[in-house]
DNA sequence: CTGAAAGCGCTTACAG
DNA sequence: CTGAAAGCGCTTACAG
């Protein structure tokens, strides 16, 4: 008994026909309750696992999804959590793919995965190239492009917190700021950019300036060193923590305190930020939550159902001492 | 032509056998040079693609590698990056599966995924219950274990450099030390302390204690609070960077300068950690080639190859101010 | 309500 | 050096 069994062998041992086996473990109907019971006890006394491989080659549904991700992206493994979830729950596997930095290698890498056959859908956390489908292609999600009316489309895009935190540092009685970008490449950094001088215009703030920066730290601090020594007092809008903490070393190497002279917002709530002093005042995604809908989104539009509700809100700013915010001794998110 | 075309097409196109266009394109010998390229010619014209599904049947082998991470770890995009690039490059795909929080429903994912049948070899970053695999089980090679002669296994457990930098803060001067743990159920933050234990006895200095931590920064945060006001001059090894940075925020919190009173390291070289202020002193660890590497060593066991020469040295210390070491102001590892 | 038969696309001995 | 035939394990009309 060292071979797997197959669905033949349940159908002998249950004394049944093969395809009574795949007509009851495929829940179709009419099939009387004494057979699918035996059908079934059969099965598991077996361990019997369907063969994927041969039930893929007769329905010609693969039942994979691919997972495209940028090369080294700190929030893989939250967006892995919730899709791979998601997917099981939708009878899918999810494999995922890391492109390459060149561009070329990226477009082909991207064409082959869209247009190999080997999956239904295809779930991007980069921008994909202007279609690039042809004839069988699978069904594309991209989660970092605009929409058809150049509007951001979705919550990884959405630059709405920003607005929301520049209102609320002008109410507190700040007037000069300084937005730092991320790598313009990305339709989150434009929109944030946007945002950014969207709102400084309706308040009739005072913008130091936008700097084109790269979602490094670096480009953070370079960005404070460039500054003329009179730009205190300043609220700095980074395009997430990693710049943040970037800006808190070159402003204290400046001898400017922070939140003091210089206050500072970041966006993605890495896990040291948290805990840095200053701690960073910064915008949670709920990636787990991100990745789980937009697999049942995909999902929905294989099977041509409705989209499911968005459910929203997975985005929530929290308020840390790099804005002069109060901060409980309690640090909400410390997973290794 | 909306159909996806099959090795019957080539064969007709090309005017030979289905068989010669199987034998041509697993790289069979035995074909004469013209029809070898022949073939080649109309497989690309037809832009054709073997069916995996079909072949894998026939070959009784899946191709399929499953890699299980913790739910939510932050190096899983970057072991992922060279886990899947490897696998490619050895004609294997990989499937990620994140396993979920209850420690029964963790055994249960982890049986179903080496005896599925779906997977020739598991790669797993978690600790494996004992030998759940039973007769057709796929290969495990799993990096958070201990091997059988309880020695640390690998370089994701290999405490080395810690004793390194124990050694160097020692012929500095430092003689009072402190360790806080990682959360004990991993094999590598037991390793830790293992090491420290042994290297303080070795080199005769004097431990404050071993704290319980669990990998957060509340814990290193916490590990400091509980300090006696006498606790100075100190250096204190944390089990990462995490804890790291709590332990410099209770630093502070106390009154005590970094790295002047109380001196620090890490472990992981987080993306801010570079940045922060003190800058955090620390271990890198290549986990994109780490998992590439990993890859190989899996497959080569599927195939019976000897094992690859490992290479070694995947860990690396990173000084840095957290103790009192000089930082250029170029940042390393800055990565969004 | 159940079973016999065909076929998904490939690879693999085997015969020529 | 090349082709005809069988079969991997499943699902799906179709007949009974």
């Amino acid at each position: 008994m060292g071979k797997v069994p197959t669905s033949r062998d349940v159908a002998a041992r249950a004394g049944v026909s093969q395809s009574t086996v795949s007509n009851v473990l495929t829940g179709r109907p009419g099939i009387s309750q004494a057979t699918r019971e035996r059908v079934l006890k059969v099965a598991k006394e077996l361990r019997y696992r369907p063969n994927l491989a041969a039930r893929s080659m007769r329905t010609q549904r693969t039942g994979r999804l691919a997972l495209v991700l940028p090369i080294t992206t700190w929030f893989a493994s939250k967006i892995l959590a919730g899709a791979t979830q998601a997917a099981q729950e939708a009878g899918y596997t999810i494999e995922v793919h890391t492109l390459p930095g060149d561009f070329h290698a990226r477009q082909q890498r991207l064409d082959e995965i869209v247009n190999s056959g080997q999956f239904e859908g295809v779930l991007s956390f980069v921008p994909m190239p202007p279609c690039p489908s042809g004839e069988g292609g699978a069904t594309v999600l991209s989660l970092a492009e605009f929409d058809d009316d150049m509007k951001v489309s979705g919550d990884l895009t959405d630059p709405a917190p920003l607005v929301t935190m520049i209102e609320e540092l002008a109410s507190r009685g700040h007037r000069r700021f300084l937005h730092i970008t991320g790598a313009l490449a990305y339709p989150s950094a434009r929109a944030r950019r946007d945002a950014y001088v969207r709102t400084i215009e309706k308040l009739g703030l005072q913008s130091l300036g936008v700097i084109e920066g790269d979602w490094t730290g670096e480009s953070g601090l370079n960005a404070i060193r460039s500054l003329p020594d009179d730009a205190p007092p300043l609220a700095v809008v980074a395009s997430n923590d990693l710049v943040a903490t970037g800006v808190v070393r070159g402003a204290l190497e400046r001898g400017w305190t922070v939140p003091g002279d210089l206050c500072v917002t970041g966006w993605d709530d890495l896990v040291s930020s948290a805990l840095q002093v200053p701690s960073i005042t910064t915008v949670f995604l709920d990636y787990q939550r991100l990745g789980a809908r937009s697999v049942q989104r995909l999902v929905a539009a294989l099977r041509d159902e409705p989209e499911p509700p968005s459910g929203g809100g997975l985005q929530r700013i929290i308020w840390r001492e790099s804005t002069g915010d109060f901060v409980s001794s309690k640090t909400p998110h410390g997973n290794d």
